[in-house]
DNA sequence: CTAATTGTATTATTGAACTAATACAAGTTG
DNA sequence: CAACTTGTATTAGTTCAATAATACAATTAG
């Protein structure tokens, strides 16, 4: 599996890998059942210590992308289901009323959010990069 | 001044008085031109170190939300200027490319995001509660 | 049973961010 | 000038999250 981290990128070597999976997960590169590497393995291969791994894996259990299985290994669970979904948008959900809330921070009407949102969004339509 | 900060609250004091001012200042209730109290005033206010505050009102002075004048305090800038508000902009920009970018990881498309935030901006006008 | 492979748990180390203690610099006011 | 008030700078201590070192537990393969 492709994962690349780069230390004192200001992000957690964790959360890199958290992120990297979530996207592999969430752009179909690895689809529901497929095993993971094992946490030592993906360790030796990053050089970095198998708990950094673990802590990743875990991570991605609690939030619902994969599954453990004691002694058999990792795999990416099921992501149709509902509460799969329902939780994603609990996470998203979130996220806006932190922003809505810093505009309020900075005397800038929730009207214009909105506007900026569709803008920005309507800017990666056309832009199309990389992330 | 009224401010208020609550230790252990997860975030940094400096962090709290900052928000608070831009809050303050944000809703009008201290002007451009108004002086802040005076660092060891404040500081002693709060039974906090001098340094605290003086983190704060660097921050607050990089963003553009206050002047100091070496030994005759520190007041709050014009915040009408075109700077001031395209600073603003720019930084509820960031935010906004952040969650779209996070949208993607999710799997959840960004028109979806669009609604949301719709949606999240009208509970709110209907709700009217404090921060 | 034995060995190998999986995830788990415990403890220690490191590093960065936050806060404080203390002294400094520069203007203002009497 | 002398005293006072302002923000500044330097250094140290504290806390906490991230990572690592190491040992453990459980299942599977031979």
């Amino acid at each position: 599996m492709q994962i690349h981290i780069s230390p004192n990128d200001g992000v957690a070597i964790y959360q890199q890998i958290v992120n990297q999976i979530k996207y592999l997960v969430a752009s179909g590169r690895l689809s529901a059942g497929e095993e993971l590497p094992p946490i030592r393995g993906l360790a030796e291969q990053l050089l970095i210590n198998p708990n950094t791994v673990a802590r990743a894996y875990r991570e991605l259990e609690t939030a619902g992308i994969v599954e453990k299985r004691r002694t058999a290994g990792t795999y990416v669970s099921d992501q149709g289901s509902p509460l799969a979904r329902r939780e994603r948008l609990k996470i998203l959900t979130d996220r806006i009323d932190q922003l809505l809330a810093e505009a309020q921070h900075l005397a800038i009407p929730q009207e214009d959010v909105v506007k900026l949102v569709q803008q920005r969004h309507a800017a990666m339509q056309t832009t199309r990069n990389e992330e």
